[in-house]
DNA sequence: CAAAAAAGCTTGACTGTACAGGTTCAGTAC
DNA sequence: GTACTGAACCTGTACAGTCAAGCTTTTTTG
C-alpha cells in the first residue's frame, strides 16, 4: 500500500476537514472511536492511529476515559500563506516569519512542565536571509496566562516574543537546553524547502522562572553553517 | 495499567540499555520483530510499540523490509561535569589515545584567559570505540601551577585530567562554551581517519573557578552520530 | 559465467478481539 | 438533599493473525 492512500490518512483528511471547516467545533467533542470506526469502516487500531496523527498536528486532544476533543479549528494555521506573503515581501537582509501565533491546549506538554492549566501559546517562526533560503526554524511554546492571550489578536510586543512574555510577567531564570546534530525530517524540510535528511543544528531549551514555573520550550532547528551556539555556565 | 510498567516500555528499557551498554553497537541490526516478540513473549505490536518508541528518541531507525539499526548510542555530553567522566560511566567500549602530554608556553593563550605566566599544560586526546574508528578529539590547556607541572613525567592522576586538575586545586565554577557545526579541517581529519570536510561538532570551552582565575580551556571536536550536548544553565 | 527467477526473509498496514481501568450519570438507599 | 452503587460508556493496552510490499539470498536458467 502507499504513503499516500494509507487508510489512517484518509480518515485523519476527513476529520481534519470537518474540524477546519466548523462541522467540527473548538472543543467538542469527537465521536467515540467504536462510532468512528463504524462510520468509517474501519478497524479501531485505524481510527487510533487517525487520531494520534491529528494530536500530533495538535488539532485534537484525547482524554483518557472521556474522549477526544478539537483543541484547535486550524484555521491561521495555514503555513503556505505565510511562508508565500515571507517570499513577496523579502527584500532586506535577514526576515523572521511567523508561522504561527495562536493559543493551542497541549496536555501533553503541560504534564511534561508540570502546568495546570493545558493551554499554551505557540509561535512558530521562520528566519531566511534575502535569496529565500531559510536557515532556521524555532517552536516557542509559553503558558497562555495574563496578557500572553492577546498575542493572537494584538501580535507580539514590538514583534518581539520575549519583550511579550516580559511584559506578561515570564522572565527565565534557568533551565536546560539539549543541542544535537541530526537530520531534518519531512516536515522541517519542506517548511525550511532544504533536502529531508540535511544534516541541522536541533535544540531543545527548557526555561523556568525563580519559582520553577514553566515559562518556555523551544524546539529549533539551525541551519549550522548560519548559527553557533553560545552558553554560559555557573553562577 | 499503569504508565509505569508497560510492556512496550519494559522492551524498550531493556533494548535502550542494550544499546547504551554497548551490547547493541552503532549502526549493528537488531534482531527482527517477530524474533524480538518471541524473545520477551509479547505481540509483535507490542515490539513495533517499543521500537516506535526508540526511534522517536532517535536511538534506532527503521527500514521497510530490512530492519532496525542503531543510530545513536545514546551518550549525552555533560558541560558541567566534563564529557570524560560522562564516557567513562557509560558503558560502550571506548579507548583514549593521549598525544600529547607536556607543558608549553602560550603567550596569546596567557593574553586571552589573563594569566601572568604563560606556561601551561596541554593535553590532546582522541577517543576512539574498540573497532578503531575515532569519535573525538579534545585539546585541553591547563595553567601550570603546583602538582600540575609534574603530569608530564609521572602521568595523569588515575588517567584522568579532571582527577589531576582537582588534585592541583583547579576547580571549575563557571565558564562559557561556543559550540558550532564545522568541516574537519586537514589537521583534524588526519587524526581523526575522517575525510577533510566532514562535518562535526566544534566545540570551545573556557571554564574558571570561583576567584575568576583561569582554569581550562578546551577545543574539541565531536562526532555528531555519538555525541550530544546538554546544558543546565541558571540558579 | 552471468543474468533472471524464485524463495525466504523483513517491515508496513490493517483487522478483530479482549480486557483493564477511568469517567459519567442515572438510580437507589439513607 | 446527600451519598453511595452500578451500569454504560469511554480510552489504553495487548494479542494473534492476515495480507501487501520491499530487500536479500539462493537457485535456476540461458
Amino acid at each position: 500500500m502507499q504513503s499516500n492512500d494509507l487508510k489512517r490518512q484518509e480518515v485523519a483528511r476527513v476529520i481534519r476537514t470537518d474540524i477546519q471547516s466548523g462541522t467540527l467545533k473548538l472543543g467538542s467533542r469527537l465521536p467515540g472511536e467504536n462510532s468512528l470506526a463504524k462510520r468509517f469502516s474501519v478497524s479501531r487500531g485505524t481510527i487510533r492511529a487517525a487520531l494520534e496523527e491529528l494530536a500530533q498536528e495538535q488539532l485534537i486532544s484525547t482524554q483518557g476515559g472521556v474522549g477526544s476533543f478539537v483543541s484547535f479549528d486550524g484555521h491561521n494555521l495555514d503555513t503556505a500563506t505565510g511562508w508565500a506573503s515571507a517570499l513577496a515581501s523579502s527584500g532586506v537582509q535577514m526576515e523572521t516569519d511567523i508561522l504561527r501565533l495562536e493559543c493551542i491546549v497541549d496536555p501533553d506538554l503541560a504534564a511534561q512542565v508540570g502546568t495546570e492549566s493545558m493551554s499554551f501559546l505557540a509561535v512558530d517562526r521562520v528566519r531566511h536571509v534575502v535569496d529565500g533560503r531559510a536557515v532556521s526554524l524555532e517552536r516557542s511554546r509559553v503558558p497562555a496566562t495574563g496578557s500572553i492571550v492577546d498575542a493572537p489578536k494584538a501580535g507580539l510586543v514590538g514583534g518581539s516574543l520575549s519583550a511579550t512574555m516580559r511584559q506578561a510577567g515570564l522572565v527565565a531564570s534557568r533551565g536546560e537546553q539539549w543541542v544535537a546534530v541530526a537530520p531534518l525530517a519531512a516536515t522541517e524540510a519542506l517548511i525550511l524547502q532544504r533536502e529531508v535528511g540535511e544534516m541541522f543544528i536541533h535544540s531543545t531549551r527548557l526555561s523556568f522562572d525563580p519559582e520553577g514555573r514553566f515559562v518556555e520550550k523551544v524546539v529549533s532547528w539551525l541551519d549550522p553553517e548560519r548559527f553557533r551556539l553560545h552558553v554560559k555556565f555557573g553562577a
